[in-house]
DNA sequence: ACAAAAGTGTTAGCGATACACCCATGT
DNA sequence: ACATGGGTGTATCGCTAACACTTTTGT
């Protein structure tokens, strides 16, 4: 949605494509330098950054419409995806809006009834997504994107510190249920970075020798005749998941701790 | 809803009392005789037993829908609820319902553009109830309701089967870090309850002295002075939730088997 | 040579599991 | 007395957790 005829468009007669009442809200999570980050938009005439959401299509399946959103927005299409909460109790969510507003903040338009008016329950989905690969794709509402640590995460719009806050917190209980390591990390990692992963989405430490001592016992893991470079230390080797282990441990609830 | 006038009403106008595309459905277990069971309603002029569900006011936060629904059907107002997924994925819950339909089921006239016609997600709720305090309520959409073994559901309507199983799946999952107990068992209670009731929940057996042994050794549960006279039969000691401990500890989640 | 990060084994203690016999009660 | 279900203790094994020094690399 770029040019200014598709938003009123989208505007005025977006209900007959989308449900009302409805909304997706994204929590995507990349990890890079060592950082754990969610992707948030800045979008024009709000006030703050929020997630990149989106709305369902009449006839289309919900976890489909949650694919759509999200390849829209970072252009990726094999991620993992999974839904997590529907939010509906904040003052946000219950109160329906006024046009005035909608006048003040867009410039656009609206009749009293107008669908984007309307209360809006969101559906959180959270993404585990390669950063390196992403491309993030703006428009007409988006003025900015940033990669957040998860640890620097700004006031959002609406109730969606909530959102996030919770997206956190399943991604924590999940993380011996769930192929964490599988998305966000590239295809080959080092032992230190997979440590530091995990160290960091359950914000507090982990044996290094504990740690590694398990992923390969439990043939998680597999070690390549390759060390990456990294300055002036010892070169760490580079490891790849041993998918079909990988996937029987996460399915039996093997891994407990680390 | 009792009365046709009230039916009328609700078909015509409900959409300005209600949100359209959106609906609750709640899945209550009960336990009973050694059987985990299900709530289920039997809706007039339609196949089969579907689960009682509801829909969200249009100012009505989310959570409080769920607690007016359930409260109308059980008249409890103590439970345990609580929301575990949002169901659109489904044939039924993609595609639209013809006024033709309506007509034949229910012999009653609606417009193409109806708001029960429209698609309809559904969030999934699930309740744990103390059976013996339960009166389920009746009105003129439903016909019969009993009180189904899970090992025995019939078919359901649209996709409530995937949505039981669903439910019973977090049921499951989240037995050593919700109060399954406390809310599905009597106040007093013996230990081979108990016992029965986690054995009939993860579908396995669990060595009855361990068993026993965790629950007294993590101060789970107190023994009373009394017992309960159960026939040709040694009489089993009355137990009590230790209140305290027992949120402490699924908090914590100190309890990872039994 | 030095600084910074990677890599690597052992031990003690606790909790999970496996297992079988006696007791109470009503008929 | 007998049938049925309730109640109780111990020993082994495996996993978790705690812990520190050597190696590699670039400057």
């Amino acid at each position: 949605m770029n040019t200014l005829e598709e938003v009123n468009d989208f505007v005025r007669n977006g209900h007959h494509e989308y449900l009302a009442h409805v909304s997706i809200d994204p929590v995507i999570f990349g990890y890079h330098q060592q950082q754990l980050k969610i992707l948030l938009l800045k979008w024009k005439g709000l006030e703050g950054w929020g997630l990149p959401g989106g709305f369902i299509k009449r006839r289309e399946p919900l976890s489909q419409a949650a694919y759509r959103i999200l390849q829209d927005k970072t252009s990726l299409s094999n991620l993992f995806l999974q839904q997590f909460h529907i939010f509906g109790d904040s003052p946000y969510r219950v109160r329906e809006r006024s046009a005035q507003e909608f006048k003040e903040k867009f410039n656009l338009n609206l009749d009293d009834c107008n669908w984007l008016l309307q209360r809006t329950l969101s559906i959180g989905y959270f993404a585990l997504v390669d950063f390196s690969k992403v491309t993030v794709q703006t428009d007409f509402f988006t003025e900015d994107y940033h990669w957040w640590d998860v640890r620097e995460i700004p006031t959002l719009l609406f109730d969606q510190n909530e959102v996030v806050d919770k997206a956190l917190l399943t991604l924590r209980l999940q993380i011996y249920h769930q192929p964490i390591g599988y998305n966000l990390l590239p295809e080959k990692f080092t032992l230190p970075e997979i440590h530091t992963l995990y160290e960091t989405i359950l914000g507090k430490e982990l044996d290094q020798r504990n740690f590694a001592k398990k992923l390969i016992a439990l043939g998680l893991v597999r070690k390549l005749n390759e060390q990456r470079s990294i300055g002036a230390h010892r070169s760490p080797f580079l490891y790849q998941f041993e998918k079909e282990n990988y996937e029987n441990a996460l399915q039996a609830g093997v891994v407990h701790t680390y």
